[in-house]
Parts: structure tokens; sequence; C-alpha cells
DNA sequence: GTCTATACATGGATAGAC
DNA sequence: GTCTATCCATGTATAGAC
């Protein structure tokens, strides 16, 4: 209970990074324990199984998800002026995106296709982005159902902008789509 | 050489299903060959290596998306029909779409992550299809540049919706969003 | 709590009989 | 050309000393 070191810290930090490099099922334990530096054996102290640490990993990256919108709530007012910051600083990405693809988008569908427990969760990734875009949109006076279907278009542009921008190793791509985003978002009237 | 039966091509074809499903490192030589009805020892008889399998099925898969274009192009004159019914007939898979992804899209970003040859290939099922709208919009008069801009937006549009139909595994958001984008092409004006 | 050594399963690939 | 048996590498997971 008591513990003194941040091995389960570094293991989970080291996680993101290699599940999102390589996919879950490109990565062995070895991989994320050693970019951890930690013994391959010792991992099984703090992760009961893979499946154990990959969840682990997906909570932290909600997590992130929340605390990045928790900010933007705290320091912008304007619903409209929100979504843009949001925009804007997923495109802050871009280098990495054209190189691993979305962090969220790329390991929702990996876990997609097989992966039943964890499916859930790493969809819960998008799910949570679609939601508070959508309270945005209806912050901004749009009736509940077409918010969440502004949400979905939105999201959708976002993550097959950043599909392109990795499938094709170019984050022009991203820098382009992402600013007619946010002009679009700046310009759009909302009967 | 000469061959009596089939079943280099029942390989391909079993490999184009189970690939699809469940990712190519989500399934063994052992899936494919058992989905062919082929002992697995056999198949190293018709491909080398599983790499090579999979290049095959990606070369099979490339085949598909450049006959549906050539039968478009050869049953429908104007372009702007031309990408009409090209939505149309991606949207009609979105019951696949909601359980797999994309075909290709999923596949793109699978092999973009980690597999340096192949990467290359999955990524060119997208690179044929945003040229060949491209195409189309070059001869709806806009520039190459614009054209490929705009290509690039629509492949994204599509890929996104995708992606986010398999996520929340619900085949309406693809009917939904593929008739805004069809009604858009149809409504667009190209200046 | 930590780490080495190792058990055990899976899966790619090959040998060799037919 | 076909198929069985098997080799061997990798990777998850555990045992047990410290």
């Amino acid at each position: 209970m008591a513990r003194r070191s941040d091995k389960r810290e570094r293991l989970i930090a080291a996680g993101c990074e290699v599940l999102y490099e390589q996919g879950l099922r490109g990565t062995s334990l070895a991989d994320i324990a050693e970019r951890a530096g930690v013994p391959l054996g010792n991992v099984y102290y703090y992760f009961k199984t893979k499946e154990d640490l990959a969840r682990a990993v997906i909570a932290q990256r909600r997590l992130n998800i929340e605390a990045r919108s928790a900010d933007i709530e705290a320091t912008i007012a304007d619903p409209r002026e929100r979504l843009r910051e949001f925009i804007r600083r997923a495109g802050e990405a871009r280098t990495q995106v054209a190189t691993y693809g979305c962090p969220y988008g790329t390991i929702a569908q990996e876990l997609g296709k097989t992966e039943g427990v964890l499916a859930t969760e790493a969809g819960d990734l998008l799910r949570v982005q679609r939601d508070w875009v959508a309270a945005q949109y209806e912050a901004l006076g749009l009736p509940c159902d077409e918010a969440k279907i502004r949400a979905i278009e939105l999201l959708a542009a976002m993550q097959g902008t950043s599909l392109l921008t990795h499938t094709f190793c170019d984050a022009s791509i991203m820098k382009r789509e992402f600013e007619r985003l946010d002009r679009r978002i700046a310009a759009q009237s909302l009967q």
C-alpha cells in the first residue's frame, strides 16, 4: 500500500508513449518495461495482465482529455471560442500525428476491431470529446440533437484529417484543414 | 507453373476478409488458412512469408478500388455525378463499417504505424482514391492544387465518419453524414 | 517490494514424406 | 503440389530468491 517509488506512474507514462507509437498488438510488455526503466518481472507487481496495463493507459489518456477540456472551460467563457481553442490545441500535435496518427483515434480503431473489453474504454476517448463539443454547441443555442450531430461532424473532420495526415506523412494537411475548420466555426451561423 | 487449383486465390480472398476483421497483427496465418480451407503448411507454397500474403491482399484491394473507379467512369460522364456515385457506393458498406471500420482506412492506419514496407502499399489505397477524386474536381474546372485540396477534404470527411461509425458502432452516423456530403457536392459551386 | 530465471502458449516458418 | 510434424523465436505470465 505505502509505495515509495513511482514505478507504477512510470509504467503508465511509458505505456502511453509506446502504445501510441506501436499500437497495442505491436508492443510487448518488455518494450514498455524497458522504456520505463523497470525490469520485466516487476511489471506484474503493478499490473495483473497486459490488458490491465492497457486499461490504465487509456484511463490516463482520458484524464488528459478531461483536464484539457476543463482548462479550456476555465479560461474561455464563449462556447464558440472554446471550440476554436479545442481545434487549435489539437492542431498543435500535427507533427506527432503525421508520424503516429491521432492518439485517440488510432487506439479506438485498433481496439474496436477485436478487443471487446478495451474497445469500449478506448471508444470513450472519442465519446467524451463528442459530448464536450456537443455541450458547447448546445450552449450556443442549438437543440440537443442538432448539437450532437454538429459535434460528430466536427470530430469526423478532425479524425479524418488526422488519418490522412498520418497516412500521407504530411503535417501540412492537418495545418491547412484545421485552420479551415477554425474559420468555419468562427463564421458559422447557428440558426 | 501450371496450377490446377485455385488455392492461391482462395488464400487471398480469405486474407482480405480476415485481415479486415482482425487487423494484420491480430490474425495468424492459421486463421487465414482455415478460412480458405487450406492446410497451414501449404500456405508457404504460395506465399514466402506472412508479409508476402499481406502484400497480395493489399494489391487485391487496390484492384477492387480501381475497378470501381473504372466502372463509375464508364457509366457516368459528368464528374460531379461521378463523385456523388463514389460517395453513394462507399456509403452502402455502412453496416460493415460499423462493425470493422473502413477496409482501406483501418489497414492504412494499422500498417502506417510500424510496418515500414507495407505502410506505403496500404497508404496507396487512400492515395489512388485521392487522385481519382482530384481528377474529377479538375474535370470540373478546378486548378490542380485546389482539386487536390478538395479531394483530401472529401476523403477526410469520409474517413473520419467511418472511424466514428466504427467506434460508436452506429451505421446511422454514416448514413446521415454521407447523405450530407452528397448534398454538398451536388450544391457546391466551384469558382 | 524488487528482480532473475524460467515456464508455457502462440505463431511464423521449415523439413521432408507422400 | 500437398500436407504433417516440428523447429524456433517471441511474448505473456509465474516462481521464488533476495
